[in-house]
Order: C-alpha cells, then structure tokens, then sequence
DNA sequence: TTATTTTAGTTACACCTGAAACCAACCGCA
DNA sequence: TGCGGTTGGTTTCAGGTGTAACTAAAATAA
C-alpha cells in the first residue's frame, strides 16, 4: 500500500496493552461470576472496602478509578447481596459510610487469596529482572498517562 | 484488618494494567471518535483492512482479538459510512471480502498518523532500555495469556 | 440570614457489548 | 447423492456503561 501510514496494529503499543489487559480481565471476570457472582467493579468496590473500610463511595471511586455512577451501582447491588453495610457520615449527612458486612468478608476472604494467585500465576511467566522493570514502567506510565486525563 | 488477605488494589498487577490501558484508549478514542466518529471497534477494523486488504471479517476478528459480533456490527456501520466496500469470496460464499473505500482511506490516511503520534507520546516517557524491556515483556505475557486463554 | 455555587449520590437515556440462537453455505463421509 | 456436523456471519436479548439531568446537603458569599 504505497504512501500510506504503516501502522501494524499487533506492533502498536496501545493495542497490545489493551488486548492484554481485557484478555486477562475477562478471565478473571468470569471466575467472579461464576463462583461468586461478582462483576469486575462489584470486586473492586469490596477489595478496596476489604483494605479500608468506612469509607464513602466517593472514596470508592478514587481508589477503584471507577466514576460515581459505576460505585453507586456496584453499590447497590452489594447492598442487596448484602455483602456490604451502608451508614451515613455523621459530619455530612450526603456522604455513605461503607463497609464489608460479616457475609461480605466471608467472600472477599475467598476472592482475595484467588486474585493474588492469578496474579502470580501471571507474574511466573517473567524472571526477577522482567518483574521489577514492568513494575517500573507501570508506575512512569501510570503518573504520565493519569496526570494527563486530569488535565 | 487482622486474618485477611492483604490485597492492595493499587499494587496489583492486572488492576493496574487495566486502569492504565483503559486510561489510554479512552483518551485516543474520544479523539476518534469527536474528530472522525470512529469508534475504536471500527478503527481497528480500518487499520488492520489498512495493512491488509482482502480478507473476511474472520481474519478481522482474528486480527484485532475482537468477536465476531463486534466485528459484524464494525463491518456494518463503516459499510453504511461508506469507509469501507465488501464482496463475496468466489471459493466460498460464506465468506465476505472487504477493504477500504476510496473515502475509507482518505479516513485512514488521517488516523494512522494520529496513532502512531500517540504511541510516541507514550514512549516518549520512557527511555530506550524501557522500551526495550516493555517489548520483551509483552511478548512473553501476550503470548502466555492468549495461549491459555484460546485453551 | 438568604442566595449562589459546589459536592455526594441517584436516576434516565441512549448506546455498546457478549452470549446464544439462528441461517445459509460448506465439508466430510458413507 | 445425501446427511450430520462445522463455519461465516447476522440478529436478538439481556445486561452493562457513560453522559447528562436531577435531588439533597454543604460550603461559600453577600
């Protein structure tokens, strides 16, 4: 194709880490699912509850880099699996005060372990020296790329 | 929170490559999409019709890792955009055949370098050993992920 | 204090997506 | 030749998602 752009989309940078990353989130999504009917976000509104509780679903999203819609939802139906408790702040009666309920840490007690495994499970494939350069890449592109989309 | 897993969402591997990669395409497809209302399912249908032209919408899905669902659907709105023409396969008449337009690629001709200049400002942050080991690193996980998944 | 603006969270709408059902064409094999 | 099974592609349906509009409460300002 002459005097056109060359562009491979299986060399191209943002596609390889997409298709990656999507691959490797539905595998895990529908282990979720299936044995726990939990969806992705419902997960990481409870594994960021499980790190810190009483907080609000604002906090939620920050932390998830969900948007408040998303929380509210996953909110929700936790709520109604009641996998987590919901009060009100007592300083501002507009914000939630989230936490996993008895039933939920039963739960996130069996996801949480399975999460770290997958993440080893996909860690075993790089030696020491892959590890610690992707962890370093991340963290520059995580700080360019998230700096970047606030502005 | 004493008898649980420590998982910090923040630290964990596929978390971060998802909220990364999401992060990016986001980015670039409000891009396509505002400028060239072009979805990033219809884009990556063009570009790799831009690299390859000729083959069905199989070998579409095979090549961008997307289902042949969305790929229908892809092939439908750029046929009715007109940015792409479709035949059928003389040796099988299952199959389609497509290819950019002639408008399709003056589209094309305007996206690719966008891409590519996008990819540059994300490498730009990191410097040549980075990139190196980024490459490398992909590769092993894509190659591992993607052979598991297809299991 | 009252008026204005901001913030937490929910709801409504329109779109996108994956799974499954479906149709037509092809293949293998007897 | 014909019959079961497979494959390319579309449609349907049931959710999920983002955007924008909305409500209530709080913060700020006058």
């Amino acid at each position: 194709m002459p005097g056109h752009a060359l562009l491979e989309l299986e060399s191209f940078l943002p596609y390889r880490l997409s298709v990656l990353s999507n691959t490797l989130s539905q595998a895990i999504a529908k282990v979720y699912d299936k044995r726990f009917d939990l969806s992705v976000t419902e997960w990481r509104a409870m594994a960021v509850l499980g790190y810190r509780a009483d907080i609000s679903a604002r906090e939620v999203a920050e932390r998830t880099a969900m948007d408040k819609v998303a929380v509210s939802r996953a909110v929700a139906r936790l709520l109604k699996k009641g996998h987590i408790e919901r009060g009100t702040a007592r300083h501002d009666k507009r914000q939630s005060v989230l936490r996993l309920s008895e039933e939920g840490w039963k739960i996130y007690d069996q996801v949480a372990p399975l999460a770290l495994e997958h993440e080893q499970r996909l860690l075993a494939h790089l030696d020491v020296e892959e590890r610690a350069w992707l962890t370093r890449i991340l963290d520059t592109l995580w700080k360019a790329e998230l700096d970047e989309s606030m502005r």
